[in-house]
DNA sequence: TTCATGTTCAACAAATATGTTAAATATCAT
DNA sequence: ATGATATTTAACATATTTGTTGAACATGAA
């Protein structure tokens, strides 16, 4: 029933959540391994592993093999849509809303 | 054991939905009614409605009733958290990128 | 080889989301 | 009052998310 999921919703998805958001805050500052993430969390190491796909399915970070460990990195292109549909929206808003303050100003 | 809901949660999660971000899309044009919502969309009018507070709840939109209409209003005041995290994260990001290019640059 | 480490995957449970239809409510028109 | 219109709510089904634990797998170290 279920419309299939684009880019955006895939991205929004992926932020709507906090222990996502605090992984890409971590990200953001430098590439760190699956285990690295999941410390500073209250939760399994697996669950982790999860939001990593997660935010990996997003396009929002890459992993790649290094020993055994897997090193992710961030990566903002994504959010470049976000921002720019939300720019997009927000503007709409306050042109609509100047034009009505036009409007009630000019009625007597 | 989920962890409750913050702000910025609800907005996401509001925004992860196609038919939802149509809605806004909408109300960024002007005021509308539930009706009129439901309209371009190949869903009952129940689904409608609570996609409708979804978006509430986020508050990305007010509603008020107006004789046996309810009248939608568009709210962009929660797209400037948005917009704070993704250019906050952004940024972070490019000077992370920009940091290692110009390490790499002073490498022999 | 053997053992510890880092990560994923499978199976499961609980919560949440999303849609449907039908009944309930409120308002306007006759 | 009666009936049509606009919207919400309830009851339900299904799908998705999110977390847990334990087994599986790959890699590096001894």
């Amino acid at each position: 029933m279920r419309q299939s999921r684009t880019d955006l919703d895939d991205v929004f998805l992926a932020l709507a959540d906090p222990t996502r958001r605090a992984i890409l805050a971590r990200l953001a500052e430098g590439e760190a391994c699956v285990g690295e993430l999941a410390e500073p969390h209250d939760m399994s190491f697996a669950a982790i592993s999860r939001h990593v796909h997660v935010l990996e399915r997003a396009g929002l970070m890459h992993r790649s093999k290094k020993g055994r460990n897997i090193v992710c990195r961030f990566d903002g292109a994504p959010l470049d849509e976000v921002s720019a549909w939300v720019a997009h929206h927000t503007r709409l808003w306050e042109q609509k809303l100047d034009a009505l303050g036009t409007f009630l100003e000019e009625q007597p």
